[in-house]
DNA sequence: AATTCCTGCATACGTATCGTATGTGAAATT
DNA sequence: AATTTCACATACGATACGTATGCAGGAATT
């Protein structure tokens, strides 16, 4: 453990958290790389050096929280008692996650117009593999109907990041959250190949 | 119809057209204000005067291709036989249209970025306003499981939006849109009171 | 019809910010 | 101890946005 590299570690670490800060707070565009990495106690000089260009510590502090949302899901995934409520867990908790302004604004807003398609992320994959995996096994149980699992897992996500948004942008997101999870539920439940006893929490 | 006003709302449409070529060929942020308003004829100035600012000019843009795409949705949802099948049609023609490069780049992409959460957009209502309508009409004929409208709407707009990406990033467009709008109608299935009949195309 | 007013647009300027090219000092290597 | 390396700072140039001002030609007024 060389002394160079530990402080220039450490410094890669705060120039991401001030970057995530100041890209959260004033998005991509008028986030000033003078203005974030003297907050953090360093020049641009430093972020060229580490990061490339602009885009590239964005994709960095992109793929922190992308992984952060990962670890998240997982563990929501695994708390539940069946794959099939997992997967509407896990629904949900994007969702959720998406009424945080920070998530919201980097992930979500600025994201898909600074790296493209967020469906060529590397990191976005991290998180879709749960839900195809999830969607391949339940296919496998014969639960789902036999639709392509990448389509499906896809589609999942795509419609709970929607209800996220909406409910982020909604006057009254305590209100509205459980009507997007309603509906999502419903939604993922036209995947079932036997519809759901009518009562159950649907 | 005095003179003036005629050529300056010519101007106005010239501006907005080339901005919307440069647009989708660079980018919002890469797109030069300078070089737009010159492939119009006319500088800057113009542009500030007609359009306050960057940011005004596109939403010009946006508006006038959101307005497009909800005539077409329409058009799609009138010519089908029930409802229910308006429904999936409009879904698929979502899914379509995000082939297009130009509307990915700046509706999809560029616009949450740059205008802020869709669903927040004037222009976006009026394709969304579509498919709420035909929801609410369903519910009321009970077709449709009694969900919150506009959350199932959001959620099916979303869900064909993302799967419309997620197409038009494939190296094999046109191998995967089929799946891609199977997996939507099994989801959108999700929202029927009843299922429906095996082997009716879905 | 002549004059004045109005306004859509051009021109010029200031400022902010990004990316690169070059310099430097401390740590690592020998 | 001398030399090399490299992480980062500094300096520079270029580009692009927004504003302030100027102007010309069509409208309004008399």
């Amino acid at each position: 453990m060389n002394k160079r590299d530990k402080s220039a570690r450490e410094n890669r670490v705060r120039l991401i958290a001030a970057a995530r800060q100041a890209f959260a707070e004033h998005g991509y565009a008028a986030a000033s790389m003078d203005d974030l990495t003297a907050a953090a106690g360093l020049t641009r000089g430093a972020l060229y050096h580490s990061f490339g260009n602009k885009r590239g510590l964005f994709a960095a502090v992109v793929e922190q929280m992308d992984s952060e949302m990962a670890l998240y899901a997982q563990t929501v995934g695994d708390k539940s008692q069946s794959d099939w409520e997992g997967l509407l867990a896990e629904g949900a908790a994007y969702i959720e996650k998406a009424l945080d302004p920070e998530f919201q604004r980097i992930v979500l807003l600025d994201g898909p117009a600074v790296l493209g398609d967020p469906s060529q992320w590397p990191s976005q994959s991290s998180c879709l593999q749960a839900t195809i995996a999830i969607v391949e096994k339940l296919i496998n149980e014969k639960a789902l109907k036999p639709v392509d699992t990448e389509a499906a897992a896809r589609l999942l996500n795509g419609a709970a990041l929607n209800a996220a948004l909406w409910v982020a942008a909604s006057e009254t997101p305590l209100e509205v959250l459980p009507k997007a999870i309603e509906a999502f539920k419903a939604l993922a439940a036209g995947l079932l190949k036997l519809p759901v006893a009518n009562g159950v929490d649907l």
